[in-house]
DNA sequence: TTGTAGGCGTTATCAC
DNA sequence: GTGATAACGCCTACAA
């Protein structure tokens, strides 16, 4: 059923209709009338292939996701959840692309087949292939990441950089020597994934600053990995009394092997970093960290990207979040020895 | 740019340059890579909105997710990535929409607004309105959980209540006397929602059948809540020797909780359930426990979907999965007191 | 206040 | 082997 038959039922045309319904033009009161009861007797719905086609634009956005194979993190997810919740407030669809390199079919589909009227794209590399096919294409975007020139483009991120570095000073300020920054995977950081990079380049400024002895250790994003690399650190550098971590994932194996390991914290042994709060504060003890406002940063995207979609011209713009690092119970003087 | 813009650059008709593209009629060589060419150069793509309408299909699926408020759990996280993953593989593009009861504007936009060729719904109630909902409509559907009545409907699940059953008997068979099985939350308890009622059945059952004494708890999907419901378990009834669970997200509460009262697994307690692998491998010791094969589930309802709306008229499917418990090292024989 | 008609970009049915 | 041309269903000037 279309519009005609609407059209044809309420005893007028099917610009009436369309008008009525979109409340461009004014419709007299009881035409109006009559064509409503018809189309919620006939539980009529515009057909939006045909809207789209007319309009120029789809109310659907895209959201790009990592591939599937490698599995997603809680905060991934707490993106993908606020993308779509966000969107949905205004009225917009979500078309969900799980995409890696520049040669993706899904990718390519939304990107030129005029599939949605803007994109978000999460787990931005430093040079990512994904945004400089984006930049060549008219169609609008916004990451939640940034590459390393974002030049004119629309983003969200947090200051990895200078969450890292706050940390390190707060550990040196608890007179720790000897610190580890735990990092996301070996993967991630030759890939040149933003965080992963920006981290490792806070962590030493600071710790260079600060005249500590620092290392960087890559740990995949899993419990085991988190084990296995804290006992690495154990074993070879004895000396090291604090960690700072963005590795959310390997937290329950740091956690594991802290107990296997006898470490009370912060009594023994200190740990910090940027952490998600619901997961600092279902450590033990809760972590001192600095927040993944997973929830803001979703939402600001989709404000963004609606903004941008609406004014084309307007002046790109974002947002570089900078959390406050709360004081829980996980960080502590270094340990006399 | 458009298919006319194509066809007059490669001076031949617009029907041409579609038959070139589909296939669908021979078209010479040489027209044939006149056109190529052209469709390179521009990078043309067909426009989505255009074909979806002419087609009348939109090359699209509905993948109806809980609202983000309520925040997703590892497995169906699992299930959305591997619905876009497997969507993907047959070319296909997955549009999200979280929505809870019926009225609900996203969904009733995709059931209705013709923009998606099939619709695949996750965390179904024993009686749910969406299903209801859909089923008065032509449009395709597939469910990852089922109805109580599940008549001509297309689905895949896991059998909790007979998992669960596997669980009790096992326990039973350890000699243990007094269990109980932590839920998920009373809320989806009350809202009846399949697998929280299902096992319970199941539970109930076959400690009847055994002759257990066998108590059933509601717990809410997070680590506190686990270890509050473990903790609250071991003040009331000091007897019971070992639990039931479905609730991975309260699993790493109920670690805690067992560290905390110094109990060690399985020596002086029991722990089985219906557990993601991965999780019950993290879990320590590793979990005695049925898989829930997330991927598995949404690869098929996948499958089944691509079927359906290939074949509209095909008769009902669904696959009941019953998978194997695996034995690892949670559970023992009851504790000699 | 309402109707007519053209266009959005494809696909598909006729002809030739 | 190829070209006109009519759908597909909606939106929106332009007229009345």
């Amino acid at each position: 059923m279309n519009i005609g038959e609407i059209a044809r039922r309420a005893g007028v045309s099917r610009s009436t209709v369309s008008y009525a319904l979109s409340g461009k033009r004014p419709v007299a009161a009881a035409t109006a009338r009559r064509i409503n009861e018809v189309i919620a007797e006939l539980g009529y719905r515009p057909n939006a292939s045909a809207r789209a086609l007319a309009e120029g634009r789809t109310r659907t956005l895209a959201l790009v996701i990592p591939p599937a194979s490698r599995r997603l993190t809680n905060v991934q997810l707490d993106f993908v959840a606020t993308v779509v919740e966000a969107a949905a407030a205004h009225d917009l669809d979500v078309l969900l692309s799980p995409s890696g390199g520049d040669h993706d079919r899904s990718f390519e589909r939304i990107v030129t087949g005029r599939r949605v009227d803007g994109v978000i794209m999460m787990e931005i590399l430093l040079d990512d292939p994904r945004v400089t096919r984006l930049r060549q294409n008219e169609l609008p975007f916004v990451t939640i990441g940034h590459v390393e020139h974002p030049g004119g483009s629309w983003w969200v991120d947090v200051d990895y950089a200078a969450l890292v570095r706050r940390c390190v000073h707060h550990l040196a300020d608890l007179a720790h020597r000897h610190v580890v920054l735990i990092n996301r995977s070996a993967e991630l950081v030759a890939a040149g994934y933003g965080p992963a990079v920006r981290s490792t380049a806070g962590f030493q400024e600071a710790a260079e600053q600060r005249g500590l002895s620092a290392h960087v250790v890559c740990c995949a994003d899993e419990p085991a990995a988190g084990l296995a690399c804290f006992e690495q650190i154990r074993a070879r550098r004895p000396e090291v009394t604090a960690v700072v971590t963005i590795n959310e994932a390997a937290l329950p194996g740091l956690q594991r092997a802290l107990h296997r390991a006898g470490l009370v914290v912060p009594r023994d042994f200190s740990i910090t970093g940027v952490i998600a709060d619901r997961l600092a504060e279902d450590f033990h003890p809760p972590l001192t960290a600095a927040d993944v406002p997973a929830e803001e940063m979703a939402r600001l995207a989709v404000d963004l990207l609606v903004e941008r979609i609406a004014d084309p011209a307007a002046d790109p713009r974002h947002a570089l979040l900078d959390p406050v690092i709360s004081l829980r119970s996980s960080t502590g003087a270094r340990p006399a020895r």
